[in-house]
DNA sequence: GTGAAAGCGCTAACAT
DNA sequence: ATGTTAGCGCTTTCAC
């Protein structure tokens, strides 16, 4: 029995005398015999009317059926609509499944929830018409892009529609307001870290290049070409760190995932432990590759850190034991929000470029490379 | 004067030749040459106009900045907004700490990009103004009600507003659209699983009972007051399991967690087993919870499952070990938005009341009671 | 304290 | 193939 169904009453709702018209401030205005700005007033503006009066306007409103004034129409009317959009890389479906991007958007919702403000995800496509189209065609008053390629069409759209906008994980624009951590400085630290412990071969398992996810092996011109910025500052960070203990680039296998899974961790991580000369350290460019990647070389009988060394990116909660690099994904979140919000009531915004710290966390899944290599 | 006083800073436009209008179809016409409808045709209805007109209309359109129509002036002409809201319980920033609501979500996005729909996100308040609001403020054209407490204010405010709806975890409605599990039916048949190994004394820590969250150790009068649908079914079917078994529901103490997180599992499966005469089973409301009792029994010295069986609930990928009940999440989440959709196309919807299937997964941390007990 | 009227930007009849 | 026009429901002057 449901607690509601008084509302399904006969008198709440008889068989339709009328052919019930939807309800809206006029007629909750004509109902009452008052103006329509009366009604709206007793809405939106309650010190221009009498409480009582306010009262009855309330009450005729609720019991046809109006819970406030259309919200279309005050958008319209108001030029804001309350709400900000968050767009994502490409599949929106993806990010539910990437412990970062859901802690980020946790932070998002939090800042949005305390400020009455809607949170729209945009979907993403492949097209470049449907992408402007999906952001044109949203009732938001400002916009998160959070890591999104270099040249997603979407976010073209996005600056060309002129919107309020806050960038997070994305190359940075100088007249744009910007959330993100060093993650060139971050990776480079974590690559050192290894190096350190005695490593020379090493192997890369990246996350995606660019829209086209190609995935597998990458060429140097390949790597070059990476127009997801985060993708390509992480690879610049290993890079320099390997560069600096004055091994070569050239040696070290890089491999594309076409999706940041577990899985893929797994099945890339199995092919570099396969070949002759494997690796001695893996690293993976998040936490997710990195936990496939341990079940890899658990599977084939490696103990780690013994046999093969591996580090992630992230620190996700489910990544208790890796060797990784922590970043404050909520915060981001939270920040991103604030910055817009604070942008949008057109309050002197905070700096600008907001750089937030990452933090080495050095566990037990890296160690000194096997004494036999 | 325009309404978009919002520009009252004259400096916020920089010294430029003219005003910067802003871009609208209008804007565009004018520039042209051409009338506004041209203009919506080379939008909306491509067959209207030759191709090299519409390229012409478009590229200028692309050159003043206006990417497509205006969103609430469309939608609050058309009557529709192309996006559908979801409703969570209480605060919107649990959900993204809760991996079922995850999963849910992920399946609702999948068909809301499969369908190039927006997704909404309606943040919750305590407060029932707020909440009204919160859901008439929203440009959406259906809402999926997603776990809410059954006399949330918000409930009853999408129900008043006679807004397209879609209930899930929530308690049937004849007349509205439903997708769910019987969690009743599963919890019977974990407690029955429990009881067939020998246990006689159990103990339950429970999801939130009401919106007030009190939290602790529930008399039998506030067993009987839980406004939390899926926690109320779960309770009665741990309780038909015990019953069955000719045990005391009143001997059962049952806790009630606060906020679904490992944490609170820790610290209320702590106090449980403190007591002299200890529970040899647990039964958790989920998987978080039971991974949180499970650390405490370790942390206290307990075997699990030799010392004391615990259970969840949810089967989450990070609960491998756990005895639980399997649920499909995502698959609630992607029924849900289609069956949204369809009734939002008008399409004769498929059965109303879907009930999905789940799993008894019996693992690790079950087994017989101690033998001494 | 209340009402009349203008118009936000758009789409769909109905012209032409 | 293109243009004219009437609202969608609302908020906000500006009168009274």
């Amino acid at each position: 029995m449901s607690p509601r169904q008084g509302r399904q009453t006969p008198e709440a709702d008889p068989p339709s005398a009328q052919p019930q018209r939807r309800a809206t401030l006029k007629l909750v205005a004509e109902s009452l015999g008052v103006s329509i700005t009366t009604v709206s007033n007793a809405f939106s503006r309650p010190d221009q009317l009498s409480e009582a009066l306010r009262e009855r306007v309330l009450a005729e409103a609720a019991r046809l059926g109006l819970s406030s004034p259309d919200a279309a129409a005050r958008s319209l009317r108001l030029g804001r609509s309350a709400s900000i959009g968050v767009m994502y890389t490409d599949r929106l479906s993806y990010a539910f499944s990437d412990p970062g991007a859901v802690l980020f958007l946790q932070g998002v919702s939090r800042v949005c929830e305390a400020n009455g403000q809607q949170l729209v995800l945009i979907p993403s496509t492949s097209s470049a018409d449907a992408a402007a189209t999906a952001v044109g065609r949203s009732t938001i008053d400002g916009l998160i892009v959070y890591s999104v390629a270099d040249d997603d069409p979407v976010l073209a759209a996005a600056i060309d529609r002129r919107m309020p906008l806050v960038l997070v994980d994305q190359p940075r624009i100088d007249s744009l307001p910007w959330i993100g951590v060093d993650d060139e400085k971050a990776c480079r630290a974590l690559a050192e870290h290894v190096v350190s412990l005695g490593h020379r071969r090493l192997a890369v398992i990246a996350t995606e290049f660019d829209r086209d996810r190609a995935g597998g092996r990458a060429t140097k011109a390949r790597q070059e070409a990476i127009t997801f910025s985060t993708t390509a500052a992480r690879l610049r960070g290993y890079r320099a760190a390997v560069e600096k203990a004055g091994l070569s680039w050239q040696g070290v296998p890089v491999v594309e995932a076409r999706e940041n899974s577990e899985d893929n961790g797994y099945r890339l991580a199995t092919a570099l432990l396969r070949v002759k000369n494997r690796p001695t350290a893996i690293l993976a460019m998040t936490d997710q590759l990195a936990l496939g990647a341990l079940r890899a070389a658990e599977r084939r009988g490696f103990i780690v850190p013994d046999d093969v060394s591996i580090a992630g990116y992230d620190d996700i909660p489910a990544a208790r034991v890796l060797t990784t690099v922590s970043q404050p994904h909520e915060e981001k979140g939270r920040r991103a929000a604030e910055q817009l919000l604070s942008l949008l009531a057109g309050r002197t915004s905070p700096p600008r470029h907001q750089e937030l710290a990452t933090t080495l966390r050095v566990r037990v899944t890296t160690g000194a490379p096997p004494r036999s290599e």
